[in-house]
DNA sequence: CTATATTGTGTAAAATTTACACATTGTCAG
DNA sequence: CTGACAATGTGTAAATTTTACACAATATAG
């Protein structure tokens, strides 16, 4: 059967298999990651980021996400939940990859590819750790003199922010245990920039099932005061299969 | 104002600026980034991976993602593009990042970093370069015997492409230029693993008119031929905002 | 104790989604 | 040529969901 010789399967033939691995890698070149957090808060009906000034001489004055390298052998969510523990002291923060940015130019100092990670937590709780340093929360509508890409990064994560918490109830993360009905639709109201009517947007809450009633009600209101709820988390994971999405 | 030597805000003393952000980043850790394509195809009313059989000797016999690489200073986005043009002779396809994997073990030979890339692909406008080498359309169903994790990036980005194409008419990038409903709607069930009724099926796209009437018929069916269609782009990027999402 | 501000609640209309059947038109087999 | 077959093309009624909207109740502030 000659013809195999020149023929198109004979061309397919298997290349040779490399069999050290190691030295394979060993001759990629290599790029210093970090992991940046764009950690949102919630305070005063508005929707914050924490920042923190830059340490870059030439971004001197400039504000710049949490983040940090990457170690050699750490997985990268593990950095960016390191990243989220030295700064605030918590370590059951929610915490979601949402993109990574690699223009080769975006760093001043050479090429460092980042993992954008967004993370949502309640203020109230964090508030004592973040007095002492150079922390500070920015709301997500006045952000300018930002270093490196990180306004866009924000951005990125803004919008990430918007869509995903309208398919999963996320914004329990950034209020307090117990809330109030109003709470929460000033929460999605400011995520979304867009007002809600309040009688709809209880009937939706309620019909989702997973708002416990307290049995508290608001302190130092000068009206009525509401109801506390709180979110059943079991009762969601029980019937998250079922869940479709938030419609606003 | 002695007191304020030891008072927290004399503690909040500026750290001194980095001045050599070149030389801090040349004392990060570095670690090699890869990117890989997740190609989807669509044929025979299933829908396809596109992998390629490893050329590690440890993996022999498995099957592997496109991937490549990213260059020193190459942005991420452009190392995918390049994987795909460089298997498919293709530069035009749809192409998106996706999710970034970087499990410290991942890679025998040492630590990689991938970046995740979902693409969309008409195989029939790429059969011809693919039928000569190592490349093969693997069933999304029957994914087994693959090297690296990339069994686990295929179940992320098809997840992804789940709900993608629910927001987004992404569709369109698997189907010929000429596509009858059918075909499209077989492209749903596939990916969405669902069966969907025919008539609502149609009315739902036509309704978002940006399917165009190009007045020819399916040839070579044993049965009555159905009309076939084009994507309106333009009308679709016009309609853009409107756009809710598809819901199944 | 009165004014004020916000909570808590239901319903009717509109819009959307779902379920479902039959005549039409081409191919294929005999 | 003709009848069986297979899938296309089309509309409507019922069910569900979404929207718009008003008033009594309750706490605080003066």
């Amino acid at each position: 059967m000659e013809f195999l010789a020149t023929s198109p399967l004979a061309r397919q033939k298997r290349p040779n298999l490399i069999e050290d691995a190691a030295e394979l890698v060993a001759s990629y070149p290599a790029i210093p990651i970090t992991a940046d957090c764009v950690i949102f808060g919630f305070e005063e009906n508005q929707l914050k980021v924490l920042l923190i000034s830059s340490d870059l001489e030439q971004y001197k004055g400039m504000w710049s996400l949490l983040g940090d390298i990457v170690y050699a052998n750490e997985e990268l969510d593990t950095a960016a939940y390191r990243v989220l523990s030295q700064r605030t002291g918590m370590d059951d923060v929610f915490l979601e990859q949402v993109k990574t940015f690699g223009c080769p130019d975006r760093h001043p100092g050479g090429r460092v590819v980042t993992v954008a990670y967004a993370s949502l937590l309640n203020i109230q709780h964090h508030q004592l750790k973040i007095t002492d340093n150079e922390l500070h929360w920015h709301n997500i509508d006045h952000l300018a003199d930002m270093a490196f890409d990180h306004k866009a990064i924000v951005d990125e994560c803004y919008r990430w922010l918007q869509k995903r918490i309208q398919e999963h109830p996320l914004g329990f993360n950034l209020l307090p245990e117990k809330f109030s009905l109003r709470e929460l639709q000033n929460l999605y109201e400011a995520i979304l920039g867009q007002t809600l009517d309040r009688r709809n947007f209880r009937k939706k809450f309620f019909a989702m099932d997973f708002l416990v009633d307290v049995g508290e009600y608001e302190h130092d209101v000068p009206h009525r005061p509401g109801k506390l709820y709180k979110f059943d988390f079991d009762k969601y994971e029980k019937n998250k299969r079922k869940w479709i999405g938030i419609d606003f």
